[in-house]
DNA sequence: AACACGCCCTGCGCGC
DNA sequence: TGCGCGCAGGGCGTGT
């Protein structure tokens, strides 16, 4: 599924397809239950216009001229896919929208993982999907004091700490082993032992991977693309993430796996070492 | 509070 | 060829 430059690059790839069109027609195609079920008063984004297609965290805000916001989230496998007018619809699709240009925006997650939500603008702030969430990568507020604030008492191994939604959002679980090897430390050692220069290097590592993915239109594995069905190009430079077994392409050393938090843990133990 | 773990799902690739 | 198994980009709920 897409971490944040995958939605980032949806996002993008959006604005000039549906911004300032009309939303004509809701189409529930399935009833299956997603993360969460439909809202039943979905239809209430119907006739509205699209104002602005926002980011937050890997959440996407469609904000409407009625003050009404469609939230979407593509867990794992979840895909945006715009589609002209005599579209039909095709396994696991769950949900589209028929905008005035006679395009369909369309949602499709085979594992379900996503979701699809509103919320009126003015209860914002108040939204549960959002309000844990820490700061954004490429906020002002990501700084490395507030990252030794947060790392302070967390004994946890720093790969865990650095995909914690509560701390700092976007990083999953492949631009977490990656930020970690171009910063050259182990995924295990605990937050809490980072040096300060380690925490600054870090964090910039962690915005330098997740803009580069972006200009690479994203990682596609599997079968991540964009809303016109486009692969991303990240995977290419990716130096530790599924590469377990093949050389490290700065010091020649094999490149090892774990399991952490039950997750895919890629890393250099030779150049990852202090 | 912090942390370990299981679970929500389908699809794919692998070994047998 | 077919089966079972493990694994996959996320995030939440539960228990200790």
């Amino acid at each position: 599924m897409p971490e944040l430059p995958e939605v980032e690059t949806i996002r993008q790839s959006l604005l000039n397809r549906i911004l300032n069109h009309k939303i004509i027609k809701v189409n529930r195609i399935t009833n299956l239950k997603l993360k969460q079920h439909i809202p039943i008063n979905i239809e209430l984004i119907e006739r509205a216009i699209i104002l602005s297609v926002e980011r937050r965290s890997k959440y996407l805000i469609i904000k409407l001229d009625n003050k009404v916001n469609l939230i979407i989230h593509l867990g794992m496998s979840g895909k945006l896919l715009i589609k002209d007018h005599d579209y039909f619809p095709q396994k696991h699709d769950h949900f589209s929208i028929k905008l005035d240009n006679n395009l369909n925006l369309i949602y499709n997650d085979p594992r379900r993982f996503g979701l699809i939500d509103i919320c009126d603008e003015a209860q914002m702030n108040e939204y549960s999907l959002f309000k844990n969430l820490g700061v954004e990568p490429f906020s002002s507020n990501f700084t490395t004091d507030y990252l030794i604030n947060k790392f302070k008492n967390k004994k946890q191994p720093i790969k865990l700490t650095i995909m914690d939604n509560n701390i700092l959002v976007g990083v999953g679980n492949i631009y977490a082993s990656e930020s970690l090897f171009l910063s050259k430390i182990p995924p295990l050692k605990p937050a809490n032992q980072l040096l300060h220069h380690e925490v600054d290097l870090l964090r910039k590592n962690i915005i330098n991977v997740l803009n580069n993915a972006i200009m690479h239109g994203g990682s596609s594995l599997k079968d991540y693309s964009n809303i016109n069905g486009e692969k991303g190009y990240f995977q290419n430079n990716f130096y530790v993430y599924g590469r377990m077994g093949q050389n490290c392409k700065i010091c020649c050393s094999e490149i090892k796996k774990l399991v952490l938090g039950g997750r895919s843990t890629f890393y250099c133990h030779n150049c990852q070492n202090n």
